[in-house]
DNA sequence: TCAGTTTTAGTCAAAGTGACTTTAACTAAA
DNA sequence: TTTAGTTAAAGTCACTTTGACTAAAACTGA
């Protein structure tokens, strides 16, 4: 992503040096579940960095706009491209534009934020280079994609308390214990599940199944299904 | 801002032309008093494009993005040399970067919206080419300003319900009604004045002074203050 | 059959909400 | 100087929501 060498006829006076280059980022998460007795937590994926700045450090998916893209299909692009996944829910996040986020040339990164369900995660492309890992507790990533990240956890937890996003990390059909789990992953605290139940009850757009999930040790819980809009909860502006 | 001849050894194919304008534009929205009986109505200052495209129309303030200076302060200078305007309170509202806002070259936009108080507005240096409108019932704006508006327009119903939004219209002092007045302009409905009252005096960061509004037709009401964080109320990324 | 666990329903007090009434405080007209 | 009119501010009351808790129902595995 170095743009070295910039001519351009026209406006010079107004760009005391080079344009700044434009990136489009997304930051994946998906929930995956806690081994024995642990609480589930956020996870998302990060690419290696293979090439100079940050050499060998992890980053968050992404690369620069193409012009022929719009900024979301650019975004969802690039996932599939490194990691091969397709999430349904993208919306964009944030703009990022700090004079110094790069060494060297200036980039304004344009970030998404995804949500993927746990049976889409385990495939994701995984390899030397592109990996899955815990959402908090990071180690020091490149550029300033720590406090990206941090930036988009305390999104989430706004928007749990409110929103429909808890869905988009689950499948088709969930059980509300499966619900209760991902409010717990987010907010990171236990919810009573009688009065939690309650709530989702009384809730709109969550629709009850005649199944129930079998296989369980205990007794089957009912499954239900989410039957609002799948797209980002804003009159989201597509241009 | 045409990136024509780019050289760079890598990645040409990704580019198939020219690289993407960035531009910083910014939703100014300030609360105009409603005459006799009317309800208060949200304005926006706009000014009037000079050049093409678009000539002639009015649009959002704004301009390109310039080397030396953040995000935020690009949209705050920018404010400042065409409305005269030092909003207290300016977040970034969203990233517009469809492919045809612009007729010929292709322009990014990272909008800010920002809240001035009824004595600031009136210092906005208006002239021929700028003016303050309606919020809602605008004309056809330059580009896709009109959608970006509404957006706006959007997000402040929404912020308003949870948010400290409302005091970044008003004066360091305000009486309670001054607050609804707000509340109801935005959310264009009526508010009981004694409930809303009742909810006020539970908030927090909301302090009774010790002052009260003298110089009106009937019972002088009681002045307060705001003691939250002025700032945007997210851990609002620096970069 | 029974112990253990999860699902599901229900109870109860406390807190919050919407609609409304009442009293206090001030201005302006009679 | 009194009084009608208006807004500020407090209070009432029925209803809903919430948090903490109890209990029954349904299933598995020993």
């Amino acid at each position: 992503m170095d743009r070295l060498a910039f001519v351009s006829p026209a406006n010079v006076s107004e760009r005391l040096a080079q344009a700044p280059d434009l990136a489009i980022s997304t930051v994946i998460f998906a929930l995956r579940p806690g081994g024995d007795g642990e609480r589930a937590t956020m996870w998302l994926p990060l690419v290696r960095r293979i090439r100079e700045p940050f050499r060998g450090l992890w980053a968050l998916p992404g690369g620069p706009l193409t012009q022929a893209e719009s900024l979301q299909d650019t975004a969802a692009r690039n996932l599939a491209d490194t990691t091969g996944l397709a999430p349904k829910y993208l919306e964009q996040l944030y703009a990022f534009g700090g004079l110094h986020r790069s060494p060297s040339q200036r980039v304004v990164s344009i970030v998404y934020w995804a949500m993927v369900q746990a049976g889409e995660a385990v495939m994701t492309h995984e390899s030397e280079n592109v990996r899955w890992f815990k959402a908090d507790g990071l180690m020091d990533l490149a550029f300033d994609h720590n406090q990206i990240v941090d930036y988009a956890l305390w999104r989430l937890r706004n928007k749990m308390t409110y929103g429909s996003i808890a869905y988009h990390l689950l499948g088709e059909t969930f059980t509300l214990a499966q619900v209760r789990e991902v409010y717990e992953a987010v907010l990171d605290r236990t919810v009573d599940p009688a009065n939690f139940r309650r709530q989702l009850k009384h809730a709109q757009h969550i629709e009850a199944t005649e199944e129930f999930l079998q296989g369980g040790k205990h007794r089957p819980p009912r499954l239900y299904r989410y039957t609002g809009n799948t797209a980002p909860d804003s009159p989201a502006p597509a241009s």
